[in-house]
DNA sequence: AGGGTCAAGCTGTCGC
DNA sequence: GCGACAGCTTGACCCT
């Protein structure tokens, strides 16, 4: 059966468009979309390492050395302010290293309600500067505001500052795992933690890995309904006014169960398909 | 108000 | 058991 092809989960239903909708490049993913180019270029080789040997790239003994003697070179760039576009790099401040825990507090919503009037007036990054100052006036005052303000449990989210983001976004374009070493070098030179260093990577390979999925997905079904329609086997049961098979050659419908997957206890709707298969299985898997 | 974005939370898996 | 990962989900923030 041809709709076999696409098989789907509710989950699926309930969330396709909202990645589909993450596709759609925006002013800022415009930005992301050119990294995103040379990150395909590293992906292949990032993979190959991490799949190889040890669990995550990193570990990889040769090319650990290779990439921590870059890291270190990188590292000396940023501490040094060097770095073009990226000015003002050793004035770095984060809001969770400042409060002096890795996970969010009120101190830190509270610092974040504070920030909110900045970051809309300053959306820009040839504003990177100016904002920055202003935060950072902000941040030398932030301590005193998160002294006085009792504690917040209610959970809140860091904003990374562009310059933490545009470092954060080079380096993933450089190599798509850290190992323990380049992460904590990396988290130190942008005043980050670790750990949030470790789930920015996460979420960006993951960000990285819907997007792909759902380009693909869209080119794929744009470029072939017609063909997938057509592919549908039909035995021909009358020809030039005469039968083909005899009624005991035809499979009576009630002797196929409807669902036959139920029986086995998995889902119905995920038994041929699944989002993230490859254009060429998708697309050639019919011809 | 509603939808998009994103850091962080959660769960299961895997390698050591 | 631990740490890192993938694959989501949550909740706060932001924009229109």
């Amino acid at each position: 059966m041809a709709l076999g092809c696409y098989s789907f989960s509710i989950k699926d239903i309930l969330t396709r468009g909202r990645d589909a909708r993450d596709n759609i490049p925006t002013s800022r993913d415009l930005t992301e979309l050119c990294t995103l180019k040379l990150a395909s270029i590293n992906q292949d080789r990032q993979t190959e390492s991490r799949d190889g040997s040890l669990r995550g790239p990193g570990s990889s003994t040769s090319d650990c050395s290779d990439e921590h003697n870059r890291d270190e070179m990188e590292m000396k760039h940023i501490r040094q302010g060097s770095i073009s576009s990226s000015p003002g790099l050793g004035d770095i401040r984060n809001p969770t290293s400042e409060s002096g825990s890795e996970e969010s507090t009120g101190e830190e919503a509270e610092y974040m309600a504070c920030k909110k009037d900045i970051n809309n007036k300053q959306p820009s990054l040839d504003q990177d500067k100016q904002r920055e100052e202003e935060e950072n006036e902000r941040e030398s005052s932030y301590s005193t505001v998160a002294q006085s303000i009792s504690v917040n449990k209610k959970r809140s989210r860091a904003a990374f500052t562009h310059t933490q983001v545009y470092e954060l976004e080079r380096r993933f374009n450089l190599q798509r795992y850290l190992s323990g070493p380049e992460r904590a070098n990396l988290a130190g030179a942008l005043k980050l933690t670790e750990t949030q260093v470790k789930i920015w990577f996460q979420n960006r390979r993951y960000k990285t890995k819907r997007r792909q999925m759902a380009a693909e997905l869209a080119a794929c079904i744009s470029s072939t309904p017609a063909t997938l329609a057509k592919k549908v086997a039909v035995k021909i049961l009358v020809r030039d006014d005469q039968r083909r098979y005899r009624g005991d050659e035809l499979p009576s419908p009630p002797a196929l169960p409807l669902y036959p997957a139920y029986q086995y206890g998995y889902n119905p709707y995920m038994y041929c398909f699944q989002p993230w298969i490859s254009s060429n299985a998708l697309c050639g898997g019919m011809h």
